[in-house]
DNA sequence: CCTTTTACATACATACATGAATGTTTGATT
DNA sequence: AATCAAACATTCATGTATGTATGTAAAAGG
């Protein structure tokens, strides 16, 4: 049956985008094929080449799907605890922690550019662009860590930089192994205690 | 041409392990075919075809040929700094550390089961056998944090279970973002001041 | 020296996956 | 009302990966 208005149209785009995320989340990119997502949809492969030019522009368009929500909720967190640079990342932190645990689309999405899809040159476009946010985020991140030492609360000898790279590859390294094993350990208590732990690590004493 | 002898065919045998382990390295797994490995190796498929039962098989001869130096190397510091507890879980984590950043058989293999291979139900033995050995290693290095919890070196509010899943997922993201992008930071650096910082913000003050 | 394996190469059968080309039905436009 | 274009469905042409079956020459074994 062909969808004819425009809000069918739309429908049936994001009944696909909905499709292709759970399939690649379930049983990994390059082990899905357009026909199975499209089956899934309930629609035929030529669906699929209307909307998307190719399994790539699936995947780009299931990223553009989440990034806005998590652009408008970092720009909220910036305004917080603006005297308190610690308390900020920490609070910045735990909320991407708390989003991929509690967000399904942004969970599928983080489990599939974690373990379902694989970093190759054909990837390329999308890994770039989920690491140039990131790479943002880690250079207003590290300000924070300066600010906080510019106060006096975290140690001189401390390079905000490293920092920085390490508090977000703990966060990282949760999500890739709380994704393989979700009953291993508990998401939200290891992020907080490994922050906070993190946190004290580098604070004056 | 056929190589005859047993000693040529160890030597096709490592070749093909070679060419699997750069070419998975490079391209990624799935996106790898066996006709290019073995040309890869200056072989047909049928030579890898009798070494191997299929490309599973492949990346688990891949592990083997690693996992034999990584435990010797694990039984000995084992049983260095049995007394400072804090200090022989510091000296574990860099020498992993610096095993994958030294190794280049280490780095390849952590590199493919990181970035170049998905995590779905075929590959599922694979991971299974990754997440086993290091699973035996947590509850180990939870017995170091217990220890140095009774010498009264770590705060008793301190959970030894999630702490050692998140000074590995440190490390493991450290793993992930350096080997996206080397440059980016240095990795020894990075492991050394965030174990040190992490293990400073558990130690009683 | 004869037989049996080993260590591959070659060939084949099958199965998908992709992309593009084309067809068809209906909403949208004027 | 007529035309256009969107939103798909259908079909085809092609490439490519896999597994297996078979062939073969030399090494290993007795």
């Amino acid at each position: 049956m062909v969808r004819r208005t425009k809000a069918d149209a739309l429908t049936t785009r994001l009944e696909l985008l909905d499709a292709a995320e759970r399939l690649f989340s379930e049983r990994g990119v390059s082990n899905t094929s357009m026909m199975q997502v499209a089956e899934a949809a309930g629609v035929t492969r030529g669906a699929i080449y209307h909307h998307f030019e190719n399994k790539l522009a699936l995947i780009y368009a299931l990223m553009e799907r989440v990034s806005l929500p998590v652009d408008e909720m970092r720009d909220a967190l910036r305004k917080e605890h603006i005297n308190q640079p610690l308390l900020q990342l920490r609070e910045r932190c735990l909320h991407i922690v708390h989003q991929v645990q509690n967000d399904p689309h942004m969970q599928a999405l983080v489990n599939i550019l974690c373990h379902k899809c694989e970093y190759v040159e054909d990837t390329l476009p999308i890994h770039l662009r989920h690491l140039s946010g990131r790479n943002e985020c880690i250079d207003e991140c590290v300000k924070l860590i300066e600010l906080a030492q510019q106060q006096g609360s975290v140690r001189e000898d401390i390079d905000p930089r490293l920092t920085i790279i390490s508090i977000f590859a703990l966060i990282d390294g949760l999500f890739y192994n709380w994704l393989l094993d979700p009953e291993y350990f508990d998401l939200m208590s290891a992020a907080g205690s490994g922050v906070d732990n993190y946190l004290q690590g580098i604070s004056k004493v």
